[in-house]
DNA sequence: ACCCTGACTTATT
DNA sequence: CAATAAGCCAGGG
């Protein structure tokens, strides 16, 4: 799609802005929707540069295994999920979500 | 250019 | 379903 890379964090989060409430993207998706279609990883520290008084829904990003990804015991985990359960997303088994019910998916994967 | 790291993913045990 | 291993890609030292 790009040739250049103006600022990939810039495309990155304009895609997690494009996730509407109520569902959930994984990194893979994110990824691939920017143009980096294998650099999941990329999209995670995309993430973790945003600043915390961003706009952007990124507790809508999760993992492939709908579980959160950000390490355990540290605060942003916890703000996500409950930011996801506000929006009206549930977690089984208390861990993770139902991809197949919540998944955000625009085009083709 | 080389090596290590990581909010990842998929396949295998 | 949890733990491992192997891929993958872009950053940073």
């Amino acid at each position: 799609m790009y040739k250049h890379d103006p600022d990939l964090n810039q495309r990155i989060w304009q895609v997690v802005a494009l996730i509407p409430s109520g569902k959930v993207a994984t990194y893979g998706d994110v990824a691939q929707h920017a143009g980096l279609a294998k650099a999941a990883r990329r999209v995670g520290l995309a993430l973790r540069q945003l600043p915390q008084d961003s706009k952007i829904p990124w507790h809508r990003v999760v993992n492939a295994q709908g579980r959160i990804s950000l390490p355990n015991s540290t605060v942003s985990q916890y703000t996500q999920r409950e930011r996801l359960e506000a929006e009206g997303i549930v977690f089984q088994g208390n861990k993770s979500l139902d991809l197949e019910k919540f998944r955000w998916e625009p085009g083709v994967r």
